[in-house]
DNA sequence: GCTAAACAGTTTAAAGTTAAACTAAAATAA
DNA sequence: TTATTTTAGTTTAACTTTAAACTGTTTAGC
């Protein structure tokens, strides 16, 4: 299929067909990367872990379990999996909920913070040669097509 | 960090940075597509097996089991265990190599190609609401900057 | 040619994930 | 209040993946 026809025909299919290619590059692109991030973690992470951290960066200081585990959509073992390896490396606490006997709060440690700017500096080197084959404004115009996705898949989860 | 700053001071720092927002963005789109598609696989299909199916349709009509490892980046174990599945579900053939008495020539039947088929099919009204918020000339140009980074990561692995 | 090294695929043990069962606490409702 | 249902987190069994050991085949070096 040309990309003149996709770009005439937009029909359901035709659209399908675009929406399916999409995620299959990006699913491609993720694996590939994930693969040589991984090998640069510190500390024994795993991606799971660092995930969780760059998580308490990104959107909130504190959680239940049991939102970090819809933020990452994992179920809610692996949660209590991965966040008693954080626990024993120091990178967070997990302490009761005052305000409620069943809940627990999730909290990363200073340590944590630490460990997760590390990671990310230690993975710069093996993703060296991708921002030298593309200029910055490409990649920041292409950093928010991507979020605005994310936006719509996360707002339409079931 | 604003986009101003990045895009005046693409040095290592920021540059890396970029990079690594670049990733999280697209493993978190990876993360949340592939819950969704996998729900909606059928024949009890899991994704690393349609991945292989689909690498048949995209990549070559044929392929060793070793390739196929190296194409998934997934060891040569996890791909003996997928292709036992897949060929008793009759959807690939596994042959003894005529070339080679170590090798072995895994090759889609029809059944294969149809399955492959029926799961974009019917993954697609799980993304439906995607292409409703995303014109399709926006979806063919991310889909081909996407491609470029995807070429420069499968060029460049160790 | 013969031996050693490299290679292709399988098997195995350890680790992580899932779905479902389970425990305990909170909310609802009668 | 007391009973029922819902909710939060943990545990368990089954399954997948990985890394490493293993089997058999081909290639390289002598």
């Amino acid at each position: 299929m040309s990309k003149a026809m996709e770009q005439e025909n937009a029909d359901t299919y035709v659209s399908g067909e675009l929406v399916f290619r999409l995620f299959n590059e990006i699913g491609i692109i993720a694996q590939l990367s994930t693969t040589r991030f991984k090998r640069s973690l510190p500390y024994g992470m795993s991606r799971p872990q660092f995930s969780i951290l760059n998580w308490f960066c990104r959107v909130d200081d504190q959680a239940s379990p049991g939102r970090l585990a819809k933020a990452m959509e994992v179920t809610k073992g692996a949660i209590t999996n991965s966040l008693k390896k954080l626990e024993a490396k120091g990178f967070i606490t997990v302490t009761p909920d005052e305000n409620s006997g069943r809940q627990k709060v999730v909290r990363l440690t200073p340590e944590g913070q630490r460990a997760r700017n590390e990671a990310i500096i230690s993975a710069t080197p093996a993703f060296e040669q991708l921002f030298q084959s593309q200029p910055a404004e490409a990649m920041v115009a292409l950093i928010s097509e991507l979020e605005k996705i994310r936006k719509v898949l996360d707002e339409s989860r079931t």
